[in-house]
RNA sequence: GCCGACGUAGCUCAACUCGGCAGAGCAACCGACUUGUAAUCGGUAGGUUACGGGUUCAAGUCCCGUCGUCGGCUCCA
C-alpha cells in the first residue's frame, strides 16, 4: 500500500501569515453546528441545513409566490425550495422581472411577513389537488409525477402512490408542498432577508423545457448574519481571479481575440514556467516521459478515438482544406498519445509507459458557460497517459492518487473531496461504451484501489467519462467556490480502438489499461484558484516579481541595479524600482502588486554591503547582508515554502 | 445556446429623475524635490462614450441590431 499523505477531512485552516478570509461553504459551516445538536434537514445533493432556518426560507419562497402573484395574476409559480444562502421561486411569466419589479415584490413581502400570517397544512386528494392546481400545467405536471411515482417538486424519486399530496395555505397563497415550513411568519425576522436577483432558469433545468423566470432571495436567521453574508461577499469580490489577475497584470481577455482566449502576460507567464518545473520535477522523478504533439490533427484520428460522436459539440468546428481533408483543433491530448504508444511494438517489460504533456487544448465550451479563467476555450492541461497492465493499474492508479496529495501539500490546499464517478445502466451505447461487463469490473477496480489506500471519497452514478470511470478532485478556493481540478480517469475501450498492444509473457499480444490523468487541471483553471487561494500573494517560488531594490536616494539607484543583477545571477527574480517617487510610495506600490520581498536601500546597507528587508506581511527584517537575504530567500524557493 | 443586467480615459467612477459643450482621482509623460518602511509638489497629455444603424435641431443618455462581460439555467479541466 502507498503511503498517503492528508485526507480529505482535514478542517480547513486559513493560510498563516496571508490576509485571509475563509468563506467556506455554507455546507461546510452547517456540519460544525451539527454537532450542536441542531435538527438538521437535508437538501440539494447531499447538503443539509437547520431545519428552523429550512423552514424560515422555505415559508419566504411561498411569501415571494404570494407576492409576485398579487403583481402578476398571470404568473404560474413553479417550484420554490430553500437552498444554500436562501431560496427561490420559478415563474412562468409573460415577461422577465425587472429590477424595479424586485423592489417593490420585497417591500410587499415584508409586509406579509410583519401580518404575522399562520402556514396551514392540509392533505387533500389527488382530486382536490388536480382541480386546485387546473389552471398551472407545471404542478399537475408535478402532481402526477407525485402519484406516478417518479420525481417530486424537487427532483427527488418517490414511490409510487406512496406520495401524501399536501398544500400550504399562508394568508391568500395556497400552493402544493411537502413542506415543512414556519408556524407563523412572526417566526421570520422582517430584515434578515431579501430578494438578490433574478434569472432565467429552464422548467426542471433541461434546455428543451420551457425558460422560467427565477427570482433568488437571501435569507437568514437574523439581520447580522444577512449583513455578514454581504459584507464576506464584498470581500470575495476583492479576492476574485478576474479582478486579481488583472490588477497584478497576469492575464487578459481582448475581444479581438476572442472569448475564453486568454493571454498570459510576463507575470502569467512566470507563474506558468514555475508550476511547469515542479510538474516535470515530480513527473521525473515518477518515471514520467515528456512528449509534445501538435494542436491540430486530421478528423479521422478522433472518428477512430470515438471523440467526436460524443464531443463535437464542445469541439470547434473543423477548418476545411483544399482537397477537402477536415482537420480539428484537439480537445484533448490522449488519441496523440496512443500514436506514439502505438509508434512501435511493445512489450510487457515496457511498461508501465506514462507520457506527459503540457498539450495546449481547445475546446468550444457554450458561450455562457466562460467564466474567467475557470471556464475557458483554449488551455493547456497537466495531461499524462499511462499504458499498463491490469495487475499494475492499482499501484500505478494510486501511484496518480499520491501525486495530487503531494501537490496539494506544496499548494496548502486542505480541503478537496474526491469523487469516483461512474457510468448509468441507461447510458450504455449512448453516453458511455456499451460494456457492461468492463464498466463494473473496472470500477470495482478504482474503488478497491481507493479502499486499500485508505483515500475517502463519494460515488455519483452517471458522471464518468464515455471511456471509463473516474476520479474527480474538488476544490474550493478561499472565496467558497467548489470546482473540479484534477481529474483521473481509467480507459479501458480506447486503447483497443487504437490497435495499441504489448507482448506479454505468454508471447500473446494484449491490450493495455491507459490510465488519463491531470492533477493540476489546466493551467487556466488552477492559476484562478491559486489566485483566489493566495488572495495575489504568491508564495515566494511562484511569486513573478520575488525581490524589488527600493532606493532611498538616486545615489543608491547603482548599489540597486548591482545587487539586483547578483540577485538574479543567482536565480532570485529582483527589479529596482527607479522611479522618481518617495520611498514610501515605491513601498506602497510594491504592496499592492503583492511582491514578498521589499529591499530597501540608504547609505548605511550601500557602506555595508547589506539590504532592510522588509516582508510583504509588513514585517521588518531591518539590514542583513545580502548573502543573508539570498540564504533566506533561497530557502522559501527551494523547499516551495508558504510562509516568507 | 437560453433569460436578464451591464459596457464612459490604462484603472476606479461622475455627467441627475426629464436628451443640450464628456469631467475627476489614480496610473502615464515632463519638471522640481533626494526623502528610512503603504500615496512629495507642480504641470502636460489622454475619449469617434464597445461596435453599427435609427429617432431628433441636438444622443453617453431614447429605439433596434452586433460584439463582449457578468449573474443564472446546464455541463465540465
Amino acid at each position: 500500500m502507498l503511503k498517503l499523505g492528508g485526507t480529505a477531512s482535514t478542517p480547513p485552516r486559513p493560510n498563516a501569515g496571508q490576509e485571509a478570509i475563509c468563506l467556506l461553504p455554507e455546507g461546510a459551516r452547517m456540519q460544525s453546528q451539527a454537532l450542536q445538536d441542531e435538527p438538521m434537514i437535508a437538501y440539494g445533493k447531499g447538503k443539509q441545513m437547520p431545519l428552523s432556518l429550512y423552514k424560515k426560507r422555505h415559508s419566504l419562497a411561498h411569501i415571494l409566490a404570494q407576492a409576485v402573484l398579487e403583481f402578476f395574476p398571470d404568473a404560474k409559480p413553479t417550484i420554490g425550495p430553500p437552498v444554500e444562502s436562501g431560496f427561490y421561486y420559478d415563474f412562468a411569466v409573460p415577461r422577465p422581472f425587472t429590477p424595479e419589479d424586485l423592489q417593490r415584490i420585497e417591500a410587499r413581502m415584508r409586509e406579509i411577513v410583519k401580518k404575522h400570517v399562520d402556514f396551514v397544512r392540509r392533505e387533500v386528494s389527488e382530486e382536490e389537488a388536480r382541480a386546485l392546481f387546473k389552471d398551472n400545467p407545471f404542478k399537475l405536471e408535478l402532481i402526477d409525477g407525485l402519484v406516478r411515482g417518479g420525481t417530486d417538486e424537487y427532483g427527488e424519486k418517490t414511490d409510487a402512490g406512496a406520495a401524501v399530496l399536501s398544500v400550504y395555505t399562508q394568508d391568500t397563497f395556497t400552493d402544493l408542498c411537502r413542506g415543512p415550513h414556519v408556524e407563523n411568519t412572526r417566526e421570520i425576522h422582517p430584515d434578515a432577508f431579501c430578494l438578490s436577483q433574478s434569472s432565467g432558469a429552464y422548467w426542471r433545468g433541461d434546455e428543451r423545457n420551457p425558460m422560467l423566470q427565477r427570482i433568488y432571495g437571501l435569507a437568514f436567521d437574523t439581520p447580522e448574519e444577512l449583513q455578514r453574508y454581504l459584507h464576506l461577499q464584498e470581500e470575495a469580490r476583492r479576492r476574485d481571479h478576474r479582478k486579481l489577475g488583472a490588477e497584478l497584470e497576469i492575464f487578459l481577455f481582448d475581444e479581438e481575440i476572442g472569448p475564453g482566449l486568454p493571454l498570459w502576460q510576463p507575470n502569467g507567464g512566470v507563474i506558468i514556467e514555475q508550476l511547469e518545473a515542479l510538474a516535470k520535477r515530480v513527473e521525473e522523478e515518477a518515471g514520467y516521459e515528456r512528449v509534445r504533439t501538435p494542436h491540430v490533427t486530421k478528423e479521422s484520428l478522433f472518428l477512430r478515438s470515438g471523440h467526436l460522436p460524443y464531443y463535437a459539440d464542445s469541439m470547434y468546428p473543423p477548418m476545411t482544406l483544399e482537397d477537402g481533408e477536415r482537420y480539428y483543433l484537439k480537445p484533448m491530448n490522449c488519441p496523440f498519445h496512443h500514436k506514439i504508444y502505438a509508434a512501435k511494438p511493445r512489450s510487457y517489460r515496457d511498461l508501465p509507459i506514462r507520457l506527459a504533456e503540457y498539450g495546449t487544448c481547445y475546446r468550444y465550451e457554450q458561450s455562457g458557460e466562460l467564466f474567467g479563467l475557470m471556464r475557458v476555450r483554449s488551455m493547456q492541461m497537466n495531461d499524462a497517459h499511462i499504458y499498463c497492465t491490469e495487475e499494475q493499474f492499482e499501484q500505478e492508479f494510486l501511484g496518480v492518487v499520491n501525486l495530487y496529495l503531494r501537490y496539494f501539500a506544496i499548494f496548502g490546499i486542505e480541503k478537496y473531496v474526491m469523487r469516483l464517478s461512474l457510468h448509468s445502466e441507461e447510458g450504455l451505447g449512448k453516453k458511455y461504451v456499451d460494456n457492461r461487463e468492463l464498466w463494473l469490473k473496472t470500477e470495482d477496480m478504482v474503488r478497491n484501489a481507493m479502499r486499500h489506500a485508505g483515500v475517502p471519497f463519494y460515488e455519483a452514478e452517471n458522471e464518468a467519462a464515455f471511456y471509463g470511470p473516474k476520479i474527480d478532485v474538488q476544490i474550493y478556493s478561499a472565496i467558497g467556490r467548489e470546482f473540479t481540478l484534477a481529474t483521473n480517469q481509467v480507459d479501458f475501450a480506447v486503447p483497443a480502438r487504437f490497435n495499441l498492444t504489448y507482448v506479454d509473457r505468454d508471447g500473446r499480444e494484449k491490450t493495455p489499461l491507459c490510465i488519463h490523468r491531470a492533477p493540476l487541471g489546466t493551467h487556466e483553471r488552477f492559476i484562478g484558484f491559486l489566485i483566489e487561494h493566495f488572495a495575489g500573494a504568491f508564495p515566494v517560488w511562484l511569486a513573478p516579481v520575488q525581490a524589488v531594490l527600493i532606493p532611498i536616494a538616486d545615489r543608491h539607484v547603482e548599489y540597486c541595479q548591482r545587487v539586483a543583477a547578483d540577485l538574479r545571477h543567482q536565480g532570485i527574480r529582483a527589479r529596482v524600482d527607479d522611479g522618481t517617487e518617495r520611498m514610501q510610495n515605491k513601498i506602497r506600490k510594491a504592496q499592492m502588486m503583492k511582491i514578498p520581498y521589499m529591499l530597501v536601500v540608504g547609505d548605511k546597507e550601500q557602506q555595508t554591503s547589506a539590504v532592510a528587508v522588509r516582508l510583504r506581511t509588513g514585517e521588518d527584517l531591518k539590514a542583513m547582508p545580502v548573502e543573508a537575504f539570498v540564504a533566506r530567500a533561497k530557502e522559501k524557493i527551494q523547499t516551495y515554502a508558504l510562509d516568507l
